[in-house]
RNA sequence: GGAGGCGUAGCGAAGAUGGUUAUCGCGCCGGCCUGUCAAGCCGGAGAUCGCGGGUUCGAGACCCGUCGCUUCCGCCA
């Protein structure tokens, strides 16, 4: 190998290297014989160079370059050479030079592949996870893995300027009963015993605070036992950090300042000062989601006020249990939305829980078509309400608050798309805050935490918080970015007992509190500061920055939407010693003959 | 747990109303070719049409079941 060692990169010759003997390392990306000709692509993550072997080349050399195959590792010496004028490839950063070839060494041939190694594959999702190393050789899979490189060095680069200390806190910790499904590890040393993975750091990064050390962040894997999603995997990654002695103000800077250095460093977009805001309450009302793109307007209306004047019974009787009805307008769509349109429209509503979605046209008479009937006689005074003009239409939705909101909200993100309304090279942050602390679960009956229990509530809701809990906000706040919730944070709880009236309103009661908290309640007895925090996937973040629409896309080695990986088979059985070491007993689903 | 979509050669796809030997592109093998860069031209091999059952003279197609993948809802921040 020494002898045949590279001396320069396939993405580093230009015309400035003519006439330089140069070795490339390599695999041979395209190889085109023409006969007496060989023009030969060899690549490496830096780019690709054209090597040449020519007409005259000795016939060995000659046989060598014709048995190259896709993806031959290879070793090549050759002499740089400017391309003759009208052979420059423009589009090729190494397209004004080429490699004439003395010499070519094959370091490793290979099997016939099970894709073409191309920019983006269009091939199965299985067989890219399955041959993942090969699939991580296409440029658009280099790229991005490049890309998260430059975000993860461009946080560390921000944070660590701005006096953050980069921590790690442990992964094998103590099971607790919020949020997700932990992934649980059985303890050898202990029989019976379980550590869980980290859903976050949460807990840990607290203690920090506690321990004095006010600027914390880590790049921390976390992980949750839940379906996948898209944008959800089994384990992903979060830049997380906390600081103490401050306010919400203060990390919403820290964030945007590290996320104006992440978009500069890595992407050379320039994001500005400031984030919008949106509170929690408006994002709703006016979007349908706590998480809204808002790379496109189009926000819900009122259309309570025509209700009383319609014999349209169904919104009466919403408004009648406290529901809501919402209208959203949409510019010119009229024409463009057939009944059978509308019907998917309706569709995509009833996935989040709505009954049906009503509807009209605004034509130059007036109202047509769907409930149009019902409010002829309001024509005018609904047009000019909802500012709705002549080939417009009108999509109503009347339901229970949340589900009129978020089902409408995934119309309004439907048309989106649909109506092509979104700017896909734009990146929309939007802070939503003012979150409520508490939600009521029907099921249940009972108050849980919104987000988790650490979080502060706001301080002029302190006096009534156990009388009513439901519209108390918390200090708390997500980072949207186009649509996606890219990070989530809070002001937390740093007095034991404010702690405890939280658990109380949630119905934790103070010892299974003591049981599972304990150490971290035990810890604010000790002067711990006033801290806050956040945590921001980097996948997502990675993602969205690469234009995709699945982590997947972004993650090295990830698992199937199963949560399985089809390269290395996991999560796979393991032998009866090992789980004897374990103390465990594994009783399978029965087997269905 | 639920809903939709998909499953045809190594890969990507076509295959109205059921009809003889299942089609095309890429890749693979062989040959030709002196400037290509998705090179080109000629020839060849390669498919139990996811699996099981059924309807039918006849099923890739229709029916039932089942498995796998995928997106979404639930779940999860």
């Amino acid at each position: 190998m020494e002898k045949m060692k590279r001396t320069v990169t396939c993405g580093g010759l230009t015309a400035k290297n003519d006439g330089q003997t140069v070795i490339l390392n390599g695999w041979v990306h395209r190889n085109r014989d023409h006969g007496g000709i060989h023009f030969i692509n060899l690549r490496d993550r830096y780019g690709e160079t054209q090597i040449v072997v020519d007409e005259d080349a000795p016939a060995e050399l000659s046989e060598k370059a014709g048995s190259l195959k896709f993806e031959y590792c290879v070793a090549v010496e050759g002499v740089v050479r400017l391309r003759p004028e009208s052979m420059i490839n423009t589009e090729m950063a190494t397209g004004e030079i080429e490699v004439s070839v003395k010499d070519i060494s094959i370091l490793n041939t290979c099997k016939t592949l099970p894709f073409m190694i191309e920019d983006e594959t269009d091939s199965n999702e299985t067989a890219r996870l399955k041959y993942r190393y090969l699939d991580m050789r296409s440029k658009g899979m280099q790229d991005r893995i490049i890309l998260r490189n430059k975000v993860t060095y461009a946080v560390r680069e921000y944070l660590q300027k701005s006096d953050f200390l980069e921590i790690e806190t442990p992964t094998l910790i103590k099971s607790t009963p919020e949020g997700a499904r932990d992934f649980l590890v059985p303890s050898r040393l202990h029989a019976g015993r379980f550590f869980a993975l980290p859903q976050s750091p949460q807990l840990y990064k607290q203690l920090l605070m506690v321990s004095g050390f006010d600027k914390y962040f880590q790049i921390a894997r976390c992980y949750r036992d839940e379906d996948a999603r898209g944008d959800r995997q089994l384990e992903f990654t979060q830049i997380d950090l906390e600081m103490s002695f401050v306010s919400r103000e203060d990390i919403f800077k820290v964030t945007e300042g590290m996320m104006r250095h992440i978009f500069s460093e890595s992407l050379g977009v320039e994001l500005p000062v400031q984030f919008e805001r949106l509170s929690y309450d408006d994002a709703m009302n006016l979007y349908g989601s706590d998480k809204p793109d808002l790379r496109f307007d189009m926000k819900f209306q009122d259309f309570a006020p025509y209700v009383a004047g319609s014999d349209f019974s169904v919104f009466k009787s919403v408004l009648e249990s406290e529901g809501t009805v919402k209208a959203l307008v949409v510019p010119g769509a009229a024409a463009d939305y057939s009944r059978k349109k509308i019907t998917e429209l309706e569709e995509t509503a009833k996935t989040y829980g709505a009954k049906g979605l009503a509807w009209m046209k605004v034509t130059a008479d007036g109202l047509d078509g769907g409930v149009s009937k019902f409010y002829a006689n309001q024509a005018e005074a609904i047009c000019s309400g909802l500012g709705a003009t002549e080939g417009d239409l009108i999509l109503l939705m009347g339901a229970s608050w949340k589900t009129a909101c978020t089902s409408l909200g995934a119309v309004r993100s439907r048309l989106g798309k649909d109506l092509k309304l979104i700017d896909e090279s734009i990146f929309k942050f939007v802070w939503i805050i003012d979150f409520p602390l508490f939600e009521w679960n029907e099921e249940e009956e009972a108050w849980e935490p919104a987000h988790h229990m650490f979080s502060m509530p706001q301080e002029q809701y302190l006096e009534t918080m156990e009388q009513d809990p439901g519209p108390v906000k918390g200090d708390l706040y997500d980072l949207v970015l186009n649509g996606y919730e890219l990070a989530s944070g809070s002001i937390r709880v740093h007095d034991p007992e404010l702690q405890q009236r939280i658990f109380n309103v949630v119905g934790f009661p103070k010892e299974a509190a003591e049981e599972r908290f304990g150490f971290l309640l035990e810890s604010f007895r000790y002067g711990a500061p006033p801290h806050g925090g956040m945590a921001a996937g980097l996948d997502r973040l990675v993602m969205i920055m690469a234009g995709k629409e699945s982590i997947k896309e972004v993650i090295p080695f990830p698992k199937n939407s199963a949560g399985m990986s089809p390269m290395d088979e996991s999560p796979a059985r393991v032998d009866e010693i090992q789980l004897k070491d374990l103390h465990l007993d594994v009783i399978l689903p029965e087997e269905t003959e």
